[in-house]
DNA sequence: ACTTGCTGACTTATTACTTCA
DNA sequence: GATGAAGTAATAAGTCAGCAA
């Protein structure tokens, strides 16, 4: 489906699906929306804008602000979708009374912009996730030394509370699947429920579950 | 006056899709 | 009908630059 212009000195683009474009006829440049021509659509237009869109010369550019109104309406609306389609963004810049380039330039925006927020989010997550790792494997290993000694001297260290015999060192052993010290007495890592423990993958599926879509 | 963060706009690369030989 | 090249549009990624605080 192809939406052709409806007034061709407002509305000079053609936006098409994919798997409907027909072919553009050979006249036809590459065209900044941002630059339309005031009146008219000839050749003449086409140079005047050429020669504003010039890089070099050059006039510093104004920079739109949008109102608050205008952001309130296009925050909506990407908290609806992520992505317009061709119908959704003509229908959004003419309610917003912008160019439709504009809003597909703000949503392009505010997608790369949350996408990088998401990104910091996780890495921030990531480190903490790694410090807490490092502590906790500092203190395996601190056990394991314990353990150790143990083994080397059995009747110089009692456990807790002094009431239970030490373990034997064969009772101790390594869960193959989760790497987890575990023995009739000892569990390390079971029940553990903080954000801490909690393995990254989950947490951060759990993160992007929260993110509006 | 200078810095910084935000943000509108741009360029380029990539991807998915259609058309056509 | 299957296939590959060419064309097109949409999008992501990276960047620039204006502006307000």
């Amino acid at each position: 489906m192809a939406i052709l212009p409806i007034n061709s000195s407002n509305l000079d683009l053609s936006i098409s699906m994919p798997g409907s474009s027909p072919p553009r006829p050979p006249f036809v440049r590459e065209f900044d929306m941002n630059r339309l021509p005031e009146v008219g659509d000839g050749e003449e237009e086409w140079a005047e804008e050429e020669e504003e869109s010039c890089i070099n010369d050059c006039k510093p550019r104004k920079k739109l602000r949008l109102s608050k109104d205008q952001s309130r309406l296009l925050e909506e609306s990407f908290r609806l979708n992520h992505t317009l389609n061709p119908k959704q963004k003509e229908a959004l810049a003419m309610e917003l009374k912008l160019k439709p380039r504009q809003v597909e330039v703000w949503f392009q925006n505010r997608r790369a912009r949350s996408k990088l927020k998401q990104t910091e989010r996780e890495c921030e997550y990531l480190k903490r996730w790694f410090g807490s790792l490092t502590e906790q494997n500092r203190r395996l290993r601190q056990e394991l030394e314990e353990l150790r000694a143990m083994k080397v001297a059995p009747t110089a260290v009692v456990s807790g509370h002094g009431r239970q015999p030490p373990l034997p060192i064969s009772a101790i052993t390594m869960c193959p699947r989760c790497e987890r010290v575990s023995a009739s007495t000892i569990t390390y890592g079971k029940g553990a429920s903080s954000a801490s423990t909690m393995p990254p993958e989950a947490f951060l599926s759990a993160l992007k579950l929260r993110q509006p879509s």
